[in-house]
DNA sequence: CAGATTATTATGTATGCACATAAAAACATC
DNA sequence: GATGTTTTTATGTGCATACATAATAATCTG
């Protein structure tokens, strides 16, 4: 009988994967604990954390102290997402690229923006309306409300040659946000900037970022008809 | 001059991503190599690694061998969206989950689900169409291939208490998969299934796994108006 | 026997050390 | 001066060890 040693933890990961795949340790099941799979693949109880541990991470096993791990019983598929800028989207497929700033004023904002941003309702925020294209046709359209006491060189700037889009991105550092996905029906006025008819299904993201406790900037970006978000996993 | 120790990794971590948003380190600098780090941390250049990869992992960092660390210049947002079992999605809201099968039947699928699947064209496949619904009221119309010469199990399996959704993801493994978030209009026959008026905008998951070269299953999983997927970034 | 206390145990992580590896920089060679 | 070779260097990883921590299991106590 000859077992095989596995020396770095990047073997041990993918036996340890073929075992799940094999049936061998099914979902639900606990798998030994790392101290006897160091001593059964011949490497330190360190290389099997490491290896345990990402399987975790990607939500494969899960894992508990004491209690120990187990296949996770219903892996929960993590779709990640690289939301790059629109910009670089579109130059990457080898497509033209360009830009047309539709709006830019300083307002008060609707309830909804204000509530949402954590700002007083009626406190003035830059708003921004643009057209990303592809090959100069319509690619997507973005609506953003930006805190200029939060980035007060946006008031400087014209967003008329690069997009908020862009710009913020380089200018405005966020610690964290959220993003949202779904799917909304093209309003009049949306349907003529994109060029499609009235009431087609558009994908939308909304994202919303904060610096610490205060928002940067809300935006909803509607993607033309036929738009794709895709993912390995 | 007091330089406060960080003991372990996480807290390293919050101190890089500190001076990162304080922007003591821009968007393209190098930072310190890890040795210094460590150094002027107090902790063993281990603790730092871990650190600086987990920030390598997220996006925020670039390394590489010999080059050094930078601060990624266009800090990809990497969204991760937790895809769970569509049952879970709807208790986890703390609603009631129902389930109705609506066709069951084997047949020779389109060519475009044969091509996609790389079966042969006139291999017969597994098609399934059911109805998930949160409170009694719609909430997904699930399509379904399945490749019964992968998953042989599916054949006597009837789906009409357990969805195929959550019966696969028990009984037939994979090891990759794609999938594609759209949004579509409801067909005449998705809008009275789904009670909702046609051509209402509907947020769409398309998802194709495989077993290593051999494809499991393809689904379209069409969501009711309104349906979000959100995420924290 | 319920409830609080303590022991046990599997994972989590910090550390020092050694060596591997990729890639840049320095150097040598033609 | 272009090209190939060697050195240097920063990250990548493995290992043994020690201790931390969370959560269960066992035990004690009223």
């Amino acid at each position: 009988m000859n077992t095989p040693t596995f020396r770095n933890w990047q073997s041990v990961q993918s036996e340890v994967l073929r075992r799940i795949h094999a049936r061998e340790w099914k979902p639900g099941d606990f798998i030994p604990n790392e101290t006897d799979l160091a001593l059964e693949f011949g490497c330190a109880r360190t290389t099997v954390n490491r290896a345990l541990r990402a399987l975790a991470d990607s939500g494969l096993l899960d894992r508990r102290r004491k209690a120990g791990t187990r296949v996770a019983a219903q892996p929960v598929a993590k779709a990640i997402l690289d939301i790059a800028v629109i910009r670089s989207e579109i130059e990457e497929r080898g497509q033209n690229y360009s830009y047309r700033l539709m709006a830019r004023q300083t307002t008060v904002p609707p309830v909804t923006v204000s509530a949402a941003m954590h700002t007083n309702a009626d406190d003035p925020l830059l708003s921004i309306r643009a057209l990303h294209m592809s090959d100069d046709a319509p690619y997507a359209l973005e609506d953003r409300w930006i805190n200029t006491s939060v980035v007060p060189a946006a008031k400087d700037e014209t967003f008329q040659d690069v997009s908020a889009n862009e710009w913020l991105l380089k200018h405005a550092p966020y610690t964290h946000g959220e993003i949202v996905f779904s799917a909304t029906a093209a309003s009049e006025e949306d349907s003529a900037i994109m060029d499609c008819p009235e009431h087609s299904a558009l994908f939308t993201i909304d994202r919303l970022t904060w610096d610490q406790g205060a928002a940067v900037t809300k935006a909803r970006i509607l993607f033309g008809p036929g738009h794709q978000l895709r993912t390995a996993l």
